[in-house]
DNA sequence: CTCTTAATTAATCATAGCTTTAATTAATTT
DNA sequence: AAATTAATTAAAGCTATGATTAATTAAGAG
């Protein structure tokens, strides 16, 4: 009963030839299209076909537009990934001396993306993270390791000025944002299986500065 | 050069025919050998000829033992995956009230885990926490929801008794510990690559130990 | 109005994937 | 020792995939 209740995109079987001056730009419906089936299902598990169904036109016109599937995949980290990207790193390589403060922005500025940008949790855990992603080493080598080292730098003089506590590990607290930020925000499907509740990313950036302020602990009252 | 130096188990081209009794248990074999394409290239991506090539026989071996691919899946499953869940959920089941308590022991848990099965982590984030991974909805239907509800629910019940920061939020507690240890341990490839360092289990747990234990912070000297 | 060009579909190709079948050989049973 | 069973490879079948080509139609140029 709920198979194919609603069909992606157009119903219309289109006659081939030129279309009436109605038609959208379809390499930028195509992007959207690659981009959703690369988020829903993965890049490795998404074929031409998948594309263009999404997309509602034949196979041929993913090549017609950019001449293969890989250069279609390209087009996408390109146009759609990078920019999120490079909108956090500048967002965040701003930031002053307070190690605090910077935290607060990483923060703020990670689950801002987020919501500018609801799938790039999902992709960025199964294209960057996961080894063998379509899109790791594409993005090292684009945009470099020097935004998490930076970071790391920093929460390492904090804590040789004292300004840190002393057990924690300065790399590891890059991994820490992360684990904190966009790891929820990747992982809240499966959360909102188990919890039956949403865990929007205003809550989850409360929980996080609460969690890198003061820890477990609660309010300090002496 | 370095292209095919090691082949993967057997270099031989085995005449067809049964076997002089020197064989190893084949079915064993198989399941270790899907196992290790699974995690290193994903299910979705490995092949029924990958799994073979990697065991060192024919793909039709698989069928002969399993019936199938996904039967020889389901097995890895029951038979590897299933087994450390459940280990570390008896290791954290069965704690007392302490909440402090509770989290050194699934912090330790976790992270023993990882130690006693490496490949843990990227399976788990590919197939359990990726949407659409092969082995998620078998996992929950599996094990259920209990542990990480269990756990949010001691959580909030320290918190009614205000022996816990009242900025955090339960539920995200839960997803904070596994950001901080299955997390990194599944992402430790990405950052030793950036960092140019191993960063160990052992470290992993004196790190997210402190992080959860006083945040950011120094020491208190008060 | 005609010709060329752009955009699109349908049909086709070659390759790789999962599975099945037939053939082959060693072990086991009688 | 002959017959049967078990374990294995080689080969083939069918399907899906990425890519190409030919056909088709509207838009635009002269």
């Amino acid at each position: 009963m709920t198979t194919q209740a609603t069909p992606p995109r157009t119903v219309k079987r289109r006659a081939p030839g030129r279309p009436a001056t109605d038609s959208p730009d379809l390499r930028a419906t195509l992007i959207e299209a690659a981009l959703a089936c690369f988020v829903r299902d993965g890049i490795a598990a998404t074929s031409s076909r998948n594309i263009a169904k999404e997309a509602g036109v034949t196979p041929a016109m993913l090549n017609y537009y950019f001449g293969s599937k890989q250069a279609l995949q390209d087009a996408v980290f390109e146009e759609r990934l990078l920019p999120a990207v490079m909108s956090l790193r500048e967002r965040v390589g701003s930031t002053g001396d307070d190690v605090i403060a910077m935290t607060r922005q990483f923060v703020q500025g990670v689950l801002g993306l987020v919501d500018a940008f609801p799938w790039f949790p999902s992709l960025w855990v199964r294209e960057v993270l996961c080894e063998g992603g379509a899109l790791r080493e594409l993005l090292l080598s684009r945009i470099g390791p020097e935004l998490p080292q930076m970071l790391a730098g920093r929460f390492a003089q904090a804590q040789q000025r004292g300004q840190l506590n002393a057990a924690l590990d300065p790399r590891l607290l890059v991994v820490s944002l992360i684990g904190l930020t966009l790891f929820p925000a990747a992982s809240a499907p499966i959360w909102r299986q188990i919890f039956q509740a949403e865990l929007g990313t205003d809550v989850l950036v409360r929980h996080a500065l609460a969690l890198l302020g003061h820890g477990l602990e609660p309010a300090h009252e002496n």
